[in-house]
DNA sequence: CCGCTAGATGGCAGTGCATGCCATCTTGAC
DNA sequence: GTCAAGATGGCATGCACTGCCATCTAGCGG
């Protein structure tokens, strides 16, 4: 491993931090748990908490595995694919999620609840999705792409797709795989026809 | 008109707290300037100024002709043709932007700069963006579409053609028409390829 | 084993956003 | 003129978030 040993205790503290959080939330209600009862709770200073997370919606854009997930982002990144791309780390994080020989280090579902169903926590991952957009964005127009038609474009399929398809998977229970939902998705922008609704 | 004395009123003290802020924020910056000196300068109490925008961002989300803006969205929309729903809208606020005979009621494109440059108003901006996609998406799937694709691809218009256009419109200093880039956009989406990158 | 340096943490005070409550004032109907 | 309803202001409060400084700990060299 690269990390030394206080990055290691870091990544320990804030997955500890978060889980404390969620289970504070699931009991009581996001609004109604403070940033100081999730400290407390977790054993560290409201002072600590915001150096780790910024926000309180921290909580849920953080991304806790910074190097694994720059690691998995560009090894999957294919400009001239972004449905490939995006199915493909879809189905990347699903199989990490749902591990069947080594133990889960993190499991990302257990928060996309309050992603999806706390506004501000929503509003926090908009954002998020907004910067991966202009670096995105930046990426396409780097190979000579046209400047709208790549931001249109890496746009759609993340505030679009991705996020659409999430939000549809978790509305309908979650029980078909959410991979089916990105590729219907991917569908919808790539049809013969075009994204119009009159083909339902 | 069918607004009261007290509706007219309200919506007038509206627009001149809107006016007073963006002075204040051109001047000293968005972050720089407090609620309490927006008020003070507009003649109001802070209270007031919660009770017209909720927040410090409604001031750019709050639609302060909810009645007219309501019935020139539901005058253009048609749930087949999502792209010229949004065309046209596009074309009937810029005309109302450039007036030719009558005075302007209202100039939207005063605030556009803080909606794209001002982190916590594109965040706010994006709310707004997501309760449209949410009726919007309901009144497609009323029509029989199938869920996911009403989902994907009013989000895709959404936060993809139109914030994506604007962006770019913005980011090119405002030369060409909007519109242009709007229609752009749109055939990004519709296009017989699909939105991928490669046709840059 | 002992200090030293750098990074991490905690405590504290302060600012600003936002809301609830209540008193006061204005509007508009009778 | 009277009265109810709505609009406004002032006050108190809670919470998110930040800057500042003191303290503690990890890791390294002697």
């Amino acid at each position: 491993m690269a990390l030394t040993l206080r990055q290691r205790n870091r990544l320990a503290a804030m997955h500890h931090i978060i889980e404390t959080a969620i289970d504070l939330f699931d009991e009581h209600g996001y609004t109604a748990v403070t940033v100081e009862q999730v400290a407390a709770a977790a054993g560290v200073s409201p002072r600590t908490f915001y150096r780790y997370f910024g926000t309180k919606e921290g909580l849920f854009t953080t991304d806790t595995h910074a190097a694994i997930g720059q690691d998995l982002l560009a090894e999957q990144l294919d400009l001239d694919d972004l449905p490939g791309t995006l199915e493909r780390i879809v189905a990347s994080v699903h199989t990490a999620a749902a591990p069947s020989g080594g133990a889960a280090l993190y499991t990302p579902w257990s928060g996309v609840r309050y992603v999806l169903e706390e506004p501000a926590v929503r509003e926090a991952v908009y954002t998020a999705l907004d910067d991966l957009s202009e670096r995105l964005t930046a990426a396409l127009r780097s190979t000579g792409a046209d400047p709208t038609r790549a931001r249109v474009a890496v746009r759609s399929y993340l505030f679009g797709v991705y996020f659409g398809a999430l939000e549809q998977w978790h509305l309908d229970g979650r029980v078909r795989p959410l991979l089916d939902y990105v590729k219907e998705g991917s569908a919808v922008l790539a049809g013969p026809s075009g994204p119009s609704g009159s083909s339902g």
